[in-house]
DNA sequence: GCTTGACCTTATTGTAACAATAAGGTTTAC
DNA sequence: GTAAACCTTATTGTTACAATAAGGTCAAGC
């Protein structure tokens, strides 16, 4: 009986490695058919590929070791069905899950290289937007006050409740603050308003608002301390250009940097206003 | 200054447990801008949420810790592209790899099927079969000797080769054996080559095959040990029945079971030999 | 001032499926 | 006889925490 294959040779044979067939033993998973009481060292019968290569099968198929097991301790083939079904719902939803994440790393990269092509800082442009699409959230306190720390707090609610609409992780670096045509008007930039950009409209969820397509001012900016400076100049752009505000002002976060310093969130804002024709009577 | 957010707060502030802030702090990614020298308690700024943020944001992009960590360490965003693309490349061969077990998945369920409708053993059919594709390989070493233990090895050839070839994982169970028709009408079962279905001739790889289309005769089995005894049937079956051996016998693996006995292999089989009506010369 | 409950600390163990290593014994070929 | 190849057990490491234990701290109510 040439039927003795020692450790090496067997997993030789199989293509695994020798503390693959020791872990197999260990956990009971697979066990050599005869050990040498003397040496203590493992002999594999040829007849055990089989069942190597069951493990190897069901491993590819996603199972846990221990769930190999259990398909061992069955006596018979009638649970497979199911749990090849299971196993198939489990994949698909992982296949979900990485498709998201392919989507996050795509707007992230589109992130970056929006940020990469920033024209200039403080320079008062004027371009025409296409419609976008927003969550808001009214955090009932003003996010200019106390140097961003009421802004850190809305924000979390924000995400809270994005979370709790299950958005996908994507929308959660494209968001912004808006400030009322109102309020902008009056020069006053206060606002308890935030939002996030979303891709469509769910008509079930509250606070969703569409921003119309139409011709806008903006300017970039990437420090907090900036923005009221710069949302004036953008202000006095507009009435020096004869236009006139057309809707409510918008601050939107185009990238955030993971800065070296640790406590201060470092982000590329561009603010902007819609804007049309002032009109003749008055 | 009541910027000196307790760990717990911390936590549920960013829908995090407090184990995780521990560790970040263990791993150094991020510590507590505060700590009690007294009490060891640690205190966070409302600022480090920012950095808890990007954190997650990259952590749901599929970044490791450490990796988040390098990104951190580095001084500006302009090694983020790069990243995000390996990342995405990633991400991507980690969804091809999900599909192919969900094809295994798919494969498997099927087999379980097949063997859930299989008519009876021992009983012989006439159908007419499909044209198939097999990957060929000749061990050289007749498979039917040594009860199992040849085939076992020239099997384990075959899939060496069949990884090197690259092919799916989902071929690896759809295997079987051919006996040239020349020896099949000796009524000799002897062979040295096994073969495994694949779906499309790869031109370039030897070893293709193509099963045509035809009119079969075939039995089902469930141990090695009938095989013969069932492909006499099979022969004396065409001739009662004025047919003629028309190409090459196969011996199909219709689906391997994980026996409670984990030292023999234990499969369904199809035995099958084309044929057609004999032709009246003679 | 004391108790109670909520909160915090460090340290250890566990998870999955092995890989890597160390320190030592065995076998085989020359 | 010895060196190379092979085997053994045991420990540590990997990832990102969760769970637990044993103990100290804090704030509120009595």
């Amino acid at each position: 009986m040439r039927d003795k294959i020692p450790i090496g040779k067997m997993a030789k044979l199989n293509n695994i490695t020798i503390q693959t067939l020791h872990h197999y033993d260990k956990i009971g998973l697979l066990s050599p058919c005869y050990i040498d009481p003397e040496t203590n060292y493992r002999f594999y019968s040829i007849k055990q590929c089989a069942c190597l290569d069951f493990i190897k099968y069901l491993k590819n198929m996603g199972f846990t070791l221990q769930e190999v097991k259990k398909v061992f301790a069955e006596k018979d083939a009638d649970s497979m069905p199911k749990l090849l079904d299971e196993q198939f719902q489990l994949i698909d939803q992982k296949m979900n899950e990485l498709a998201q994440v392919k989507k996050t790393l795509k707007v992230a990269a589109e992130n970056y290289k929006t940020y990469m092509q920033i024209p200039k800082m403080g320079v008062v442009e004027r371009e025409y937007l296409p419609e976008r699409i927003i969550y808001c959230y009214d955090g009932k306190r003003d996010i200019y006050e106390d140097q961003l720390e009421t802004y850190e707090f809305i924000l979390r609610e924000l995400r809270d409740l994005a979370l709790i609409h299950q958005f996908p992780t994507s929308y959660f670096c494209n968001v912004g603050s808006i400030t009322r045509m109102e309020t902008i008007k009056q020069r006053k930039l206060t606002s308890t308003e935030i939002f996030m950009f979303v891709d469509a409209v769910c008509s079930d969820v509250k606070g969703i608002e569409l921003l119309p397509a139409h011709e806008y001012v903006s300017i970039y900016c990437d420090h907090f301390s900036q923005e009221k400076e710069y949302a004036i100049k953008l202000i006095d752009f507009i009435v020096e250009n004869q236009l006139e505000i057309a809707g409510d002002y918008i601050c939107e976060v185009i990238v955030e940097l993971p800065y070296w310093t640790q406590y201060e969130r470092k982000m590329i804002m561009k603010l902007q206003i819609p804007v049309k024709k002032k009109s003749t009577s008055a």
